[in-house]
DNA sequence: AATTTAGTGTTATAATATATCATTGCATCG
DNA sequence: CGATGCAATGATATATTATAACACTAAATT
């Protein structure tokens, strides 16, 4: 419910304040740490599953996770070359189908673009806000979003198996600084 | 919500008895009078707009209405050059952005696909459903599902323009018919 | 070590979409 | 009516996103 304030400033850092405060991330959140946590999470989920963890799926995750922008396979391809790698495409959308059949990473099909996950692991049926300014995803997990689709969608007679839900429009930050220049991102 | 079921036979056809019935159309309506109630409303909506129905807008609107599933721009390409049209991708795509600007058609993102739309005009917001064995897919306007987004964005921070709602899973009649062969579509 | 399987490299190509400029056709105005 | 302007279409080229197929390597299993 509270709405990100750039006045947050992370200086008593608690570990919390950057996790529960909202989809969006505050814009002067530790990022460093948003990737040491999805490396820990990646690291688990393989060794619990007996999952190779490669270095090439390391760095594709990295990449993925350098931003909360979602990131186009191409882009992940040009930053893959730009670290030395040789790399086709075929290389990215395989590491990326890894990635996303385990829950590490999710496909945004209004984009054609692909966004790190920081709940992986159980097939959940998430949101996605994408603000239209910044290019921000976030995403969310709200019971009531999917309860009225499953609903609406029983009503149809109509068994819901993947339900789609991307939201484009503008986050918090460029709805604040609404009017100023837009290359936040 | 009545489920729909074959026996519901077109021969005392009120037109109502087509258009209540749910999201998705009986397996035995009366398509042609889908087509025709297509174009009633497109040519009424282009009056009233002052825009030019062209020929090759309504080749594209017609076969895209030849059936109720998600059609690719390649697919109309193709159809498009049977009928002797001479045509190339710019010219399904430019046809398309007419179409949709207007409502008379919508893209789903999940599938690279149009359908056609059976209340344009207003700039709705509305929800599909796909179902993943007949392919046929359904446009909802349910408010429940539009006010969950917002109200969760809102909580984000975030004001909604333009919530994309794309389920996958299986309509009635293909749960009804489960275990068989799917090629219904 | 031999065998098997998962992962990666490599080349080619498919599928989807847009940019740009030339041409045609329709509407309107003088 | 013919000149003018603009919307629509034709045509060519190219960008962007994604997959197929096969060869090779590395890791796990025996």
């Amino acid at each position: 419910m509270r709405p990100v304030m750039r006045s947050d400033i992370p200086g008593e850092k608690t570990v919390a304040a950057e996790a529960i405060s909202g989809p969006f991330p505050d814009p002067a959140h530790d990022h460093e740490h948003c990737i040491e946590e999805a490396f820990s999470r990646a690291e688990r989920l393989c060794a619990d599953r007996r999952l190779r963890l490669t270095t090439l799926r390391r760095e594709v995750l990295k990449i993925i996770w350098e931003g909360h922008h979602p990131a186009g396979a191409y882009d992940i391809l040009d930053r893959l070359k730009e670290q030395g790698r040789s790399a086709a495409p075929m290389t990215v959308y395989r590491t990326l189908d890894f990635l996303m059949e385990h829950g590490l990473v999710h496909r945004l099909a209004s984009r054609n673009a692909f966004v790190g996950c920081d709940h992986p692991g159980d097939h959940h049926r998430s949101q996605f806000l994408v603000c239209k300014n910044c290019g921000m995803a976030a995403e969310m997990a709200d019971p009531r979003i999917t309860d009225a689709i499953r609903v609406a969608a029983a009503a149809a007679g109509f068994a819901v198996e993947a339900p789609v839900v991307e939201v484009t429009g503008l986050c918090g930050d460029c709805v604040s600084n609404a009017g100023s220049i837009s290359d936040e991102g």
